[in-house]
DNA sequence: TTAGGGTTAG
């Protein structure tokens, strides 16, 4: 065999860099340093493979003399899936300032990778677009499917939208890619919407829509049209993706529906360690912290190493279900015995934890011994959990904080007011009513989403945008008198912290947007069965006694997932058992 | 002589 060959198909089957510099020690033996084959083969397998090394590829490619588009190109890919993406914008500026050779379809494609990689590269990316206009690469799939992510990954998801319309041919992977974008940039009616369209194209579906459909349902709580992509995983056979599975498992957990995830959890025949996570942050945002334990326990006999997502669904768990010895061993456990740091959310769930069950000078505690004491979620937390235990002395210290840490922010103040308002200091109340006012600070609003008849229906407060208004606002008023009969009495709002709310600061007497999502459901669901309201701030007081009484007047199953957890309201009584 | 897609948290 001659030599070239010989050492072509030596570096076919390299493995490592320790095979790769012996190949280079040869290939310099014998004279073939400038052989275009043989170096590109060193130079693609260093820059690119699992296995090389990229600095190694960068000194190969300084020796290359004249480099062409592909050897370019190894470099571009290479920094594109390394640490520092950036790099690869660099090298493309080189190639397009110092030498003669032309960029191509591949050129683009890892240019781009960098593009979706970096984050506030939005004029890079019209810049990248413009140069694929102009070298006539415009109609290439690929190139344009990676042209829309990386416009989506830069909050440009218009931009990504009109690029995908105007591409002449698109497959599978491109639609596939489209709906992911709108999943992952928190877009989920939209993602949901276009499967519409998608459908009516007549390019079929695989896991990977699957999954992302599944991920949009499980985030809207959209219970219906995940049970029919369920069935599509059992029609085109994706029984088998543990993909597939760990999406279906968290769509049932986040639309309520544990029976089933449960069940689809124990179809299983191969797992993985979020298919366990899923189960276990289901279990925990559902306030089945013991179930959650259970999940862990069994996770670790099964040999599954957690990480820092199974801890977070393990503290929420005993959190919410006032688990403080168990909630406290686990995430110490987390750095003692699995080597891992534990992140703000861990402190988060420590802080709520400890000040949900009473003990504030504990939670007050943990912020002061964490490494995150100067992020305003922690002591927001701990405001929440004085207002609960309408502690001033506490509240006071964290909202000190808060306006030290500049983190102030309307549902701050709402809460003040709140622990102001129990221990009848009128003057705190009007306080904080005037520091929202005077200072302009920015209220959330708040958001109910119902799913009937296959559509996703959101509400805001007091809404009146919906186009079966006046039947929503009649049922409604029907739905509180028959409440009323059961015995609800609406939480006064005057002089209240809720006059104050998250979702209508400022204003008494008006709905919230979960009352208006319950009118809706009762007037167009059957008798029997069961609401699932999905809420994007945490449920009010009244909110939350009015459900209840609701659930029992109207016989019905309401569930209720807010910003924080799960609220089952049944026959009158809510599974949170009122600790919220 | 090289190319594109998915889950849990945030």
């Amino acid at each position: 065999m001659c030599k070239t060959k010989e050492i072509l198909n030596l570096l076919q089957g390299c493995k490592n860099m320790k095979k790769l510099l012996k190949i280079h020690a040869q290939v310099i033996l014998n004279g073939y340093q400038d052989h275009p084959n043989i170096t590109h083969k060193l130079l693609n397998f260093c820059a690119v493979s699992n296995s090389g090394n990229l600095p190694y590829a960068i000194i190969l490619f300084q020796h290359i003399k004249n480099p062409q588009t592909p050897a370019w190109n190894s470099i571009i890919r290479g920094y594109s899936q390394s640490p520092f993406p950036l790099e690869s914008l660099f090298y493309y500026n080189q190639m397009m300032f110092q030498s003669l050779v032309f960029p191509d379809n591949f050129t683009f494609t890892f240019l781009l990778k960098a593009c979706e990689k970096v984050k506030k590269l939005e004029r890079k990316c019209c810049e990248v677009h413009a140069s694929i206009i102009r070298r006539g690469y415009i109609e290439d799939v690929v190139v344009c499917t990676n042209l829309v992510r990386s416009y989506a990954r830069n909050e440009l998801i218009n931009a990504a939208q009109r690029v995908f319309d105007e591409m002449p041919v698109r497959d599978l992977v491109c639609w596939n890619s489209m709906i992911a974008c709108y999943s992952q940039a928190g877009l989920h009616d939209e993602a949901l919407k276009f499967y519409g369209r998608m459908r009516v194209s007549n390019v079929g579906l695989d896991a990977f829509t699957l999954v992302s459909l599944l991920s949009s349902c499980a985030h809207v709580g959209a219970l219906k049209f995940g049970f029919q992509i369920h069935k599509f995983v059992d029609e085109y056979g994706f029984l088998e993706d543990v993909f597939v599975n760990n999406a279906l498992i968290d769509m049932y957990a986040k639309c309520g529906s544990l029976d089933w995830a449960c069940w689809v959890f124990h179809r299983m025949l191969k797992r993985d360690v979020s298919t366990w996570n899923c189960m276990i942050v289901g279990l925990g945002v559902h306030g089945q912290g013991d179930e959650a334990i259970s999940f862990f326990e069994q996770m670790l006999q099964a040999g599954f190493h957690p990480n820092s997502i199974t801890f977070l669904g393990l503290l929420c768990g005993c959190s919410h279900q006032g688990l403080i010895e168990e909630g406290f061993k686990y995430f110490q456990m987390m750095n003692s015995k699995f080597g891992l740091q534990p992140g703000i959310k861990h402190f988060g769930c420590m802080v709520d934890m400890f000040g949900r069950a009473g003990k504030l000078e504990k939670a007050l505690d943990i912020i002061q011994n964490s490494p995150s004491q100067d992020d305003p979620v922690l002591w927001r937390t701990l405001l929440g959990a004085c207002k609960i235990h309408k502690n001033v002395e506490i509240g006071e210290v964290a909202m000190k904080k808060l306006v030290d840490l500049r983190g102030l922010d309307a549902g701050d103040c709402v809460l003040l007011a709140g622990i102001y308002a129990e221990a009848k200091d009128h003057q705190g109340v009007s306080r904080m009513r005037k520091m929202i006012k005077t200072q302009g600070i920015k209220t959330t609003q708040g958001w109910s989403w119902i799913e009937v008849d296959d559509t996703v229906h959101k509400f805001v407060v007091d809404d009146k945008s919906h186009h079966d208004t006046d039947e929503i606002y009649m049922k409604l008023m029907e739905i509180i008198h028959r409440a009323t009969l059961v015995g609800y009495v609406e939480e006064k709002t005057s002089g209240s912290s809720d006059s104050l709310s998250e979702e209508c600061s400022g204003k008494s007497g008006s709905y919230h947007s979960e009352k208006l999502a319950i009118a809706f459901g009762l007037a167009r669901t059957p008798e029997g069965t069961s609401l699932q309201i999905v809420k994007n701030l945490r449920v009010c007081k009244d909110c939350h006694s009015f459900t209840k009484f609701v659930s029992k007047a109207f016989r019905r199953e309401i569930i209720v997932r807010d910003r924080v957890r799960f609220h089952h309201f049944k026959d009158g009584a809510c599974s949170c058992k009122d600790y919220w």
